[in-house]
DNA sequence: TGCAACTATGAATAAATATTCATAATTTTG
DNA sequence: CAAAATTATGAATATTTATTCATAGTTGCA
């Protein structure tokens, strides 16, 4: 892909992300989206088909680059600093860019989406729930269900790095991120 | 208001919510609101001004059965007993409906919302800071930010909610409430 | 029962928004 | 540099969806 279209390309997803953030998917319009990215609105049709695929696009971009799929290997260290990695990185990327968030979870039930992309979830989900089996087997975690230890880790990661976004003074310090972590240590070990 | 009204007005929000999980507000059509309700398009605009009043009402309506507002007084209780306490009515709610936090979410970063909606956000979060800062001049809970504190209770409950809903399985039981209460605990008390 | 007031219907119309396309600007190529 | 190829423009058109309204059904009341 050339320079220029990947630029391009760049430019439209984060002025969608932008808007997503303002008035939602729900209030999305191609003219808007346009105008945000200061091109004209047939030029949205160069790149993409139609706005579904320009939306789908957008989903599987964000996909592709979630914290699993850009995680070194670090399954060889202990199971809280496996965790703790994860935790600083997913909340570095999402107070970098909140939107993210957003927009994924707006996509997923909105009548855009199309059946290729409802297949993908590359997410945390999996990743984590390894780590916290073994986690578990090694007697560090605590032995209660794991979907609910990552549903608790999930959710608060997320309304964490909401919360550090709207906080207009919020900055994400390595107090915050060691704190917050050790907050949702304490809830997950044994 | 009449004993009819009231019924169809419900029979309209349900149908709206249920609608919204379906699609987001961003899928919503009035048209299918009324197919939903199993009423006539035109019959939405004898309650409704338009598309913008009704979404705005149910907003309306669900802030105003949001747990703060419905809950006795339980301030003289002890911090870990009033916490339980919101923790079980919030979740039995949110399990109940959990199409509430979906459409509240997603609502407020919508076009549609007022003004005066805006206003309103009487939540989870004052409310709960009050206690939480009780509890830290106990000695019972942590001394961390009481904002990351709240936040994390907040994004617990409503992801652990959300996969109770989701897992076809799932069902709230005694047991999983104070599993999930205890795993919350342990990460805010001292 | 018959009349008035209220409620419902859904096809017709208006409004909003997606998409196209003739034309222009820009970039690449020989 | 000129021609060809690519990319951009935004007003015009097509499509989708909100909203209206003439008509019909229902309910309550004398």
């Amino acid at each position: 892909m050339s320079d220029t279209k990947t630029k391009r390309l760049n430019q439209i997803f984060d002025a969608t992300l932008r808007l997503t953030g303002e008035v939602g998917i729900a209030g999305l319009k191609m003219s808007n989206i346009a105008q945000e990215a200061s091109i004209a609105t047939g030029t949205l049709y160069i790149y993409f088909e139609n706005k579904e695929e320009l939306l789908n696009a957008l989903y599987f971009k964000l996909q592709k680059e979630s914290v699993p799929a850009i995680i070194n290997d670090i399954s060889h260290l202990a199971i809280n600093i496996q965790l703790y990695k994860m935790w600083k990185i997913a909340l570095e990327r999402l107070v970098d860019n909140n939107l993210r968030i957003i927009f994924l979870e707006q996509f997923v039930i909105s009548p855009y989406i199309s059946e290729s992309n409802k297949q993908i979830d590359i997410g945390f989900k999996n990743y984590l729930k390894q780590i916290l089996e073994q986690g578990k087997s090694e007697n560090l975690i605590k032995d209660a269900n794991s979907d609910m230890l990552i549903t608790l880790i999930i959710g608060f990661v997320r309304s964490f790095s909401t919360q550090i976004v709207n906080d207009c003074s919020g900055q994400l310090t390595e107090k915050s991120i060691d704190e917050s972590f050790s907050i949702c240590w304490d809830a997950i070990k044994k």
